[in-house]
RNA sequence: GGGCGGGUAGCUCAGCCGGUAGAGCAACGGCCUUUUAAGCCGUGGGCCGAGGGUUCGAAUCCCUCCCCGCUCACCA
């Protein structure tokens, strides 16, 4: 291929390349990681969008099949019992045992991970990603692990080997790479592996390893490692899925690095390739803290869909992943007049040059690029709210229309514009307005003033811009002030629109209407 | 302590496969036949964390150091 792409998706997918010198003969599996024990947040979504691009880029680069997994560690344990679920005493009783074999706590699907697993993929499917499901529970005992497992148990000595030296003295002691599942009791982080028997794809282990909240039944057996009775702990189990799927990428966040690098090595011992890695960093809430999986603190998607369109936040999320971005309320309209300035300089672009722009990555390989050529942008609409301080969409709408006529082209972009912009005002802008009380004398003008207004029956701006200054030295006050106190009492802000074209703007009807309240 | 990122205008940041700094907001000034501005035009403002090196030339590459943040060292 002649062209060197230096976006980021192109320079991951470039990575890869060395791998496939030959056609391959199954798709290329692209990997992300789900742990089901909370319900999918940004960070999930910005590591599907992310890993989405860089296998677009593969495939724009190569044209092999692809396939992108979305893996959900539900066989993991419950350590904690996460702070934002119901049913806490519910699930304070099932502590340790793994997350597909606890009750749901909202009651409505099969098990606590059933729950997730669902939210993820309403989730993953409502935003429109391509991805497979796969659950790690029914993984394990479908049997797919199995052909790993038994490798792991040939080389378990080799695999402590590479995993004790980073572990703390206390847990080396009684670590194993395996987590028998209690036959008794069903909890996974009670046991204690006791001898492998590799001969017979078994082990020995006891439930005595009570730790802190979860309890141990004392239970001994042997159990055979296939079929999802046991299974490995966290980085062996990483690179299980990796060598059982043959993942070749997988992204992760930086906290994981030192966890992929072990994993790498397992997988190595194991006789296979660790996938291409890369890692993101992570995203910060406003006073700098990383943004929490399990306290709702912090930007959802949901919530960024309230007050700006999607492609915004996918703008946001492709921009810079190894760059420590702050992740809050404040960046979303920079984002969107981003994005849109992004999006008129896109069709500008030379051809080739095109793949080398968020706009191609955002929108499916520059297939479905919408066009937005007019001067209007969020700040322009957002202004426009909090100057005219309506909040009726249509009339907001009918003046940026008027302003840049182009607009009228996008109706229904600007629309939603429009409405997402007046959520924003309400929830961000409105709350930080400092609306007084008028003072008596300020009561008596605006009520004089919207006596003018009523008299007068044309709708020309200059003259009713007139009528302030008139009410102002008719009571002895300075104009400036009058218009201060109309903008603090009505607008709750120090400034505000002129008066004239404000009252053009709404409508003689609603603007009485609101000096009508200011004066009463 | 290890790893990762950042330190550029008052604030938030862009620029970083080298060619003497940009945006948005803020500030200031001006404009729409009257003093009010959602809007428009313009202005000021930065030894680009410190020092050294490479180069004709470095915010941009290399080395050292300082400061800030995140992260791993317990667990998945």
């Amino acid at each position: 291929m002649g062209v060197e792409y230096k976006a980021w998706p192109f320079r991951e997918a470039q990575g890869l390349l060395p791998r496939f010198r030959q056609h391959p003969a199954a798709p290329v599996a692209f990997q992300t990681g789900f742990g089901p024990s909370g319900l999918p947040h940004i960070g999930t979504f910005a590591e599907v969008a992310r890993t989405t691009w860089v296998r677009r880029a593969f495939e724009h680069l190569t044209h092999y099949p692809t396939r992108q997994i979305a893996f959900s560690d539900d066989m993991d344990g419950l350590r904690k019992v996460p702070l934002n679920l119901p049913n806490a005493e519910m699930l304070e009783a099932h502590l340790g045992r793994p997350l597909c074999s606890i009750p749901d706590p909202y009651g409505c699907c099969e098990s606590y991970s059933a729950h997730m697993n669902g939210k993820l993929r309403e989730f993953l499917s409502h935003y429109g990603f391509n991805y497979e499901f796969q659950s790690s529970n029914e993984a394990y005992t479908r049997g797919d692990f199995d052909a790993g497992l038994c490798i792991l148990l040939e080389r378990e000595a080799e695999v402590k080997a590479i995993v004790l030296p980073t572990l703390g003295e206390e847990r080396q002691a009684d670590w194993s790479p395996f987590f028998p599942i209690c036959e008794r009791c069903g909890r996974v982080y009670s046991t204690r592996v006791l001898a492998c028997r590799p001969e017979e794809h078994a082990l020995d282990y006891a439930c005595d390893r009570a730790d802190g909240r979860i309890p141990s039944c004392g239970h001994r057996g042997t159990l055979p490692i296939t079929g999802g009775r046991v299974k490995v702990g966290w980085k062996v189990d990483w690179a299980l899925r990796w060598y059982s799927y043959d993942i070749a990428y997988e992204m992760y966040g930086k906290d994981l690095i030192d966890s992929a690098k072990i994993s790498g090595r397992i997988v190595k011992l194991m006789g296979k390739r660790p996938p291409h890695g890369f890692y993101y960093e992570m995203f910060l809430d406003e006073q700098g803290q990383k943004i929490s999986k399990s306290v709702g603190k912090g930007v959802t998607v949901d919530a960024w869909i309230q007050y700006a369109s999607l492609e915004s936040l996918l703008f946001f999320l492709y921009q810079t992943p190894q760059r420590q971005r702050r992740l809050y309320w404040d960046v979303i309209p920079k984002s969107v007049d981003d994005y849109l300035a992004e999006l008129r300089a896109y069709h500008g672009a030379p051809e080739e040059e095109r793949p080398n722009h968020a706009i191609w990555h955002i929108h499916n390989m520059g297939r479905e690029v919408p066009r937005f050529d007019t001067s209007v942008n969020y700040s322009l609409i957002n202004n426009l709210i909090v100057g005219i301080g309506a909040d009726e969409p249509g009339l907001i709408a009918d003046f940026l229309e008027r302003y840049d006529p182009s607009s009228r082209n996008y109706h229904a972009t600007l629309m939603d514009l429009v409405a997402k912009g007046l959520n924003y005002y309400r929830d961000f802008v409105l709350p930080n307005k400092h609306y007084r009380r008028p003072t008596e004398n300020e009561k008596r003008m605006f009520g004089e003033l919207r006596e003018r207004l009523a008299a007068y029956s044309g709708d020309d701006e200059k003259e009713m811009q007139a009528m302030p200054f008139e009410v102002a030295r008719a009571n002895g006050v300075e104009p400036a002030a009058l218009f201060k106190a109309f903008y603090e009492v009505v607008f709750g802000q120090e400034r505000g629109p002129r008066f004239g074209t404000f009252v053009k703007l709404v409508g003689k009807e609603r603007a009485m209407e609101l000096l009508g309240n200011a004066a009463s």
